[in-house]
Order: C-alpha cells, then sequence, then structure tokens
DNA sequence: CTGAAAGCGCTTACAG
DNA sequence: CTGAAAGCGCTTACAG
C-alpha cells in the first residue's frame, strides 16, 4: 500500500487548467446554473480529456448527507419464518452501505391483519423517507399507498411480488408463472403414462390467491406445451387446520390411487408432507421455499424438491438499488426477476437462503 | 436528505472529551505506542461510552491508500467460456470498490500449458501486490508459487479449486464431492430397477483428473448409501477429438443397451450431447457448467440438468473477501462453499452465472 | 508522551 | 457569473 503520486487531482487540477475556482468547477460538475456557457464549455472540455470521474467519498464526506430509506413488509410469524430472510438480506446490505450515511426505518405489518398494513403505511409516511421498500402483499391497501408515495415523490423498490401498472423505480422478486413451469418440468422426469397429479393451494386469505394462481397455471401450461395428457386435479384448501387437511387430502387418496406427484404451490409442503408421511403414501412431493420445516421434510425425504427464489438476495438487492439510485452509482433495472432455484436434500446444506 | 445535526462527533468529540487533541485520539484508536497508559484508558472509555466507529470514508481520504489485488486465473478459450464469467465476477466487485483506491493486476495463463502459469506467477510476482487472486489448476507449480506468496506475506484467495493443507486466506468454490452426489440423486428419481448408468469422465490433462474424480466418487456415494445398486460404468476419455469420442461412446451403446443416464463431469457434456443426439439415444444427460453450448442443450432437450457452481460470485467474493480483509471490514470466512446450482430448461432464463 | 497544523477531494454558504 | 474560505472526519508529518 503505497501512496499516489502528489500531483495535483481532481477539482483542483481542472480549476487549475481552466483558470476558474473550484466553486466553478463543482457547479459545471453538477450542472448548477451561473456559470456562464463559455467557461462551462471549457471545464467540461478538461473534464473529459481528464476521464475525470468525482472521488465518492469525499463529495459524501463533504455532503454529510443522512438518508434514509423506509421498510413495509411482513412480520415473520410463528407459521413461517419465511419474512426473516429478506430482512437477513436487507440488514446485510444496510451494513455494506450505513458508512455512506444511510439508515433504515422499518415498519412490519401482519399477513393475517390488513389493518396492520394500513396503519405501518400511515406511520411511515410520517417520516418521509428518501427511498422505501414494499411487500405489496394487499393488493388494494398497497395501490391506496403506493399514489400516496408516488404523489410525495419518493422511489421506490417492490419485493418479492409485483403490482402490475404501477412502475417503481424497481420490481425484484420471483417470476410465478415460470416456477410453476419449472415444477411441472421436474416432475415430468418421473411420470408414467397413467399416473395422476395434484395441485394443492393452500390460503387462508383470499388475497393471495391470484400468487397461487400464476403458479398452477406455469404448472399446466407446460403439460400442454409438451402435450403431456396426464390428469390434474386442483384442490383449493382454505381450511389449514391439521385434521381437515387430512381430511381433504385423503379423500383424493383413495385405494387404488394412481396420484404420482403433488405440486404445493407454497411454503405450506411441509403440512402435506406430514400427512402424506403418516398414511405411507409413495408420491413425489414438490413445493416453495427455504424454511426449516421444509428443509426437515427434505432431509426425511418426504418433500423431494423446494423452489426457492432468494428471498435474502430479494432484500439485499432491494436496498443496493435504492442506493444506486439516490447515489447515483450505476444503473437500475426496472424488473429483476431472481434465479429459480432447486433445493434437494443433497444440494441444501450449501445454499444460503 | 437533510444534514446531521452539528454537534461535536468523531475523534473531535473524544479529544473534546478526554482534554487532549485528535492526534492522540488517534493513537489510541490505531493501538499506536506512544501515549501514556493513562490517557490511553480514558480515551478508551469514552469511545466505549459513546459507541464511536471511525467514518471509513473520512480515513480513506486522509490516507490517499492506493492497494492493488493481483488476479492469477486461466484464461477464457475456445473450448470454453467458463473463466469469463470468474472475471466478471471479480470486475463488478472492482467496480464496487474501485472507489476505495483498490486497482486490479490481472493475469491469465494457458490451461493447457504448465510454462504459462510459471512465467504470469513470476510477473506478478515482480509488482508486489496487496492481495491475490489464485486458480490453483496446476497443483505442483501452484505449490511452488503459493510458498514464494506465503514467503512474502501477501494475503491470497483461493477460488474455483482448493489444494489441500496452504490454508489461503480463504477458499471460495465448490465441494465436487457433494456436486456428485446431487448428480446422482437427480438421475436416481429416473432410474428403473434394470437402468444402468455411465460416468464420463474428460480430460486431455492428467493433471485435473483429481476434480473429475471427487465428482464420481461423491456420485457412486450416493448410491452405495441408498442401498441402489443400479449397474455404473465408468468412461475415461483421454481422446477428446469428435470422432474418437464418438467410436468409444458407442462402444457403450449396443443394440439392446440399457443406459438410463449419463453423468459427464465436467463442463464438456455438450460434446456428449451431440454426439447422443446424432444417434437418437434415450438417455438422461446430466453435465456441468452454464456454458452457452450447454444453455443451447439445454433448449433443444439433449441435456436435461447442469450443475452449476456460480462461477461469476466466485470472482465476485473473492475481491470482497480480500477487501473486507485489508480494510477491515468484517470478518472473513476460511471456506466458503457455493450452493450447488441445479439448471434445466425452465430455469435457466434467470440464472446469471 | 502530546499537540498544532496541513491536507485528503469535495461541498456549502457567503461575498462581490 | 465567479471566487475565497471554512468545513466534512480522519491521517500524517513535524515540533516540542
Amino acid at each position: 500500500m503505497r501512496k499516489k503520486a502528489p500531483e495535483l487531482t481532481g477539482v483542483k487540477e481542472i480549476a487549475r487548467r481552466a483558470n476558474v475556482s473550484i466553486g466553478t468547477v463543482d457547479r459545471v460538475i453538477h450542472n448548477r446554473k451561473g456559470v456562464s456557457e463559455q467557461t462551462r464549455k471549457k471545464i467540461n472540455a478538461i473534464i473529459e480529456e481528464l476521464g475525470y470521474t468525482p472521488n465518492t467519498m469525499a463529495s459524501l464526506l463533504a455532503k454529510k448527507k443522512v438518508v434514509t430509506l423506509a421498510v413495509l413488509i411482513p412480520k415473520a410469524s410463528p407459521q413461517t419464518d419465511y419474512w426473516t430472510y429478506p430482512l437477513d438480506g436487507i440488514n446485510v446490505a444496510h451494513a455494506e452501505v450505513k458508512q455512506f450515511g444511510i439508515q433504515l426505518d422499518l415498519h412490519f405489518y401482519d399477513l393475517n391483519v390488513k389493518a396492520s398494513f394500513r396503519k405501518e403505511a400511515e406511520k411511515l409516511l410520517q417520516t418521509k423517507p428518501d427511498g422505501l421498500i414494499l411487500a405489496p402483499s394487499f393488493v388494494d391497501e398497497s395501490l391506496e399507498f403506493i399514489s400516496k408515495v408516488k404523489a410525495s415523490g419518493i422511489p421506490m423498490v417492490f419485493i418479492n411480488a409485483d403490482i402490475p401498472h404501477q412502475e417503481p423505480l424497481s420490481y425484484i422478486g420471483p417470476d410465478l408463472f415460470q416456477s410453476g413451469k419449472l415444477a411441472a418440468q421436474l416432475i415430468s422426469f418421473m411420470l408414467g403414462p397413467q399416473d395422476e397429479m395434484l395441485v394443492v393451494n393452500m390460503s387462508t386469505a383470499l388475497e393471495n390467491d391470484h400468487h397461487l394462481r400464476r403458479k398452477e397455471l406455469g404448472f399446466r401450461r407446460y403439460f400442454e406445451e409438451h402435450a403431456i395428457f396426464n390428469k390434474i386435479t386442483t384442490l383449493d384448501i382454505k381450511n389449514t387446520a391439521a385434521d381437515a387437511l387430512e381430511s381433504t387430502l385423503l379423500r383424493h387418496f383413495p385405494k387404488q390411487h394412481h396420484i404420482r406427484a403433488v405440486f404445493v404451490t407454497n411454503s405450506r409442503v411441509s403440512q402435506v408432507a406430514q400427512i402424506i408421511n403418516k398414511h405411507n403414501l409413495d408420491v413425489l412431493l414438490v413445493g416453495y421455499d427455504f424454511l426449516k420445516e421444509n428443509i426437515r421434510c427434505l432431509s426425511n425425504n418426504t418433500v423431494h424438491f423446494l423452489i426457492c427464489q432468494r428471498p435474502k438476495e430479494q432484500g439485499y438487492l432491494a436496498v443496493m438499488t435504492l442506493y444506486r439510485h439516490l447515489f447515483n452509482t450505476g444503473t437500475v433495472e426496472p424488473t429483476v426477476y431472481m434465479p429459480i432455484d432447486i433445493i434437494t436434500r443433497e444440494n441444501f446444506i450449501f445454499y444460503k437462503a
């Protein structure tokens, strides 16, 4: 680690060459008004010639900016720790950028209580953040909130679920349809001519249904595209209590059943696994998300494939995207679909969510 | 974005409270000698009380440090563009940290020419870098080089392949054995009782063989562990020319063959795919790496699974690890096994290598 | 063992 | 339209 050569650099050198003060150079660099066209041109030419790029650290230091990023996502519930992962990613990213004066303002809502979304959204708006990370689970409530955010010009990143026609700064999350197709492909590898399939949509709340629907559509599309005509039955389960689930499920597994595979369209696959295991049914089970219970099912071979879309990375990228946007570092993609990862018993140990 | 409150912070505030100059505070912060035990204690107490952490940007700015990271990896060859990915990752990471005065010193060697490794290694050492990223493909040559690097105290990160007992600052790469097990699991899903399997190790050079061997071992281990006794035949192919490959391969696919699956232990799976396709053999094909030719085989359904270990991320993490080490930001893991990703026709579009 | 001063490269009032 | 000066939080000689 040696010192740089001590010649003049940066604004000073530009100022020297242009025969102006560094203040004027600064004005040109930031396109501020109050500079004659002539000096502006001269200075820009020198900047060009020198290939000058401003020193971010010096700039940040002098500005003493402190920017607040607000986060509004579901809280992790006892039923599922899914939302701990995006939060982890948000915190990791924050650790990397907080030295630039970025602070977080975290808000969590209850996925079972719409009112909690409204309340946190309201609180959040009071603080006038410089950027927002939103998981828009409730469509109507989100739409109302989004319009307010837009009105105040706060840049916004959606994670985990998109809402059409809202055009946030960026959407970072899964392509649900495609993940359904992937599930279908995995199952298709091991499908005999007589085998049937079950699609299980489990959700107490109706408002999340369209997500599950997208996955199911992708799933069915795959077989259509490949002219595979095995029978597929859909099961919509609203009562997800253990015994209700068990009786519903068993009704579809009669003595002489031909069901070879079950596709559970969300992270509740472990509940299905338990029942299938209990009754010793020999089926291939595919579901979603790298959760503790699900990993356990992978280990004991009751779930065979988990599809996962890097929830942690979604949180990480959301912060980084806002950082890049607010500090003018690099460009921002309007849509970032996460890779669709396949997790099995043999590769989950190295997976990092 | 508002200004911070204008109270004193950092070294100045500490100095004020301790009734010393900021110079003395600086000495204590960096454990430099020349401070009485008494003042040291007093200052440390205040630092503790304030929960002070130094401002990295200010520190970096004042230091004007420029640190050089040397990179020694294979060059991408016409046969395979694999090594473009780690390089991509290295460049992305560099873009993120170059504002901190980090520069790269890139060196590439030819995987078919050991002498090229020696030569580049020699050149690299002349420049006395502050850190090194090494892909140690040739074991003996690497060992020699590593001992020199160690002697000069340069911190070193291995990527893509490990060398036992060298204890670099960090190894970032795959667990080959485990990836072989994963390949076995994928194949096992679709294996009938009479089905046989083929393991194909393709390599002109002997020195890379132990890598392929590790994968094969993992592959075989899986079946042992699960008491699956389908026949597995190994094919070691040194002459990888198209026609030689074809005739060797065909010898193992007689008219009444029972070979259901072929596991190619490296990225040359597309060469096998071509032959299998040409002769209309109906087998499941599993291989390695997210390369253009391989993706094409995924698309036309001649290769079914590609196993991939994020070469780009390996490069990215290598730079970040050295950065963290040299700038004392965060901790460094001695071994970082990459996730073992499964790529199929239905998820490769969102994969980012 | 300690302090005062200059400086890193940029930004921000303020003065003219 | 332009310049001179102070300052961001830290580091580095240098002086004592």
